[in-house]
DNA sequence: CCCTAAAACCGTAATCATTCCTATTTACAA
DNA sequence: TTGTAAATAGGAATGATTACGGTTTTAGGG
């Protein structure tokens, strides 16, 4: 998702546009991978001096509420990218620096018939490891 | 695996034998399903009045590391169960009891062939839901 | 452009899971 | 039985996240 897109949608849905909320958006933009809370703030205080946890948490969630991040949980921290909206996919998270690469394969249509008297809510299929980039060889 | 098994696995890694140390596997034995530290601190406070959060902890992470639990992280919080040992498959888990279903479809094969410059190191693949016992109809 | 209610935000305290630390106790091999 | 390394208790420390009262900012109608 692109920033211009998830600002149109929080105005849609009647939420109010801050400067704090677009720089989020394009920090995730350029981001192209799991970033935690920390690094979130780390990047704004940059720009917003006394930032808030409350300001970093709340549209954290807000943002996932409405779809416009992904979440993850990896070593007791949750982590979060830019929603991928183009089709359903899942990734492979390099362990070392977050980036992610899609991954098209998805068995969700087989495990389905497997559980039939099951209510399936949701899933996660992830992949960790290092990527070309951080592999020290 | 068997609470039994992993008596004798711990002894020839050279670990000690304690009453707390039997007593968490046999709870994980007839649990069948991820339980938390907190889960089992409880089950554990019935018996050993004053037990630690370290004793939890440690041992938890000893079987983790041994390979007698498998770990996932749900909530923000960590969730055990007793290792399946038979076979590689992956599980249906509960959202209300936490209990398990084995699924048989694995598709990192695939998945290797459109990574290949990439290091795996692990995946994750969970299905999330109500198991038939937890749905309110 | 101004006003007002609601939404955002700050600063900080609280919470919750987990880890760490030190003194004491225990398992077990010799 | 005994020595010693491992295991444990009790509690403090940590780190991520949430909660909250008071203040500021935004959106939108007049």
């Amino acid at each position: 998702m692109k920033t211009s897109e998830a600002i149109e949608l929080l105005k849609k849905k009647g939420y109010k546009t801050t400067g704090k909320r677009k720089d989020i958006l394009t920090y995730f933009e350029n981001e192209d991978g799991y970033r935690t809370a920390k690094d979130l703030i780390l990047h704004l205080e940059e720009t917003y001096e006394g930032i808030s946890f409350d300001t970093i948490y709340r549209n954290l969630h807000l943002y996932h509420d409405v779809g416009i991040l992904e979440v993850t949980e990896l070593n007791g921290e949750k982590h979060f990218r830019m929603n991928c909206t183009h089709h359903h996919h899942h990734h492979f998270i390099c362990k070392e620096c977050g980036k992610t690469k899609e991954i098209e394969v998805c068995p969700m249509e087989e495990v389905r018939k497997s559980l039939s008297n099951y209510e399936i809510e949701d899933h996660k299929f992830e992949i960790y490891g290092l990527c070309p980039g951080c592999q020290t060889v």
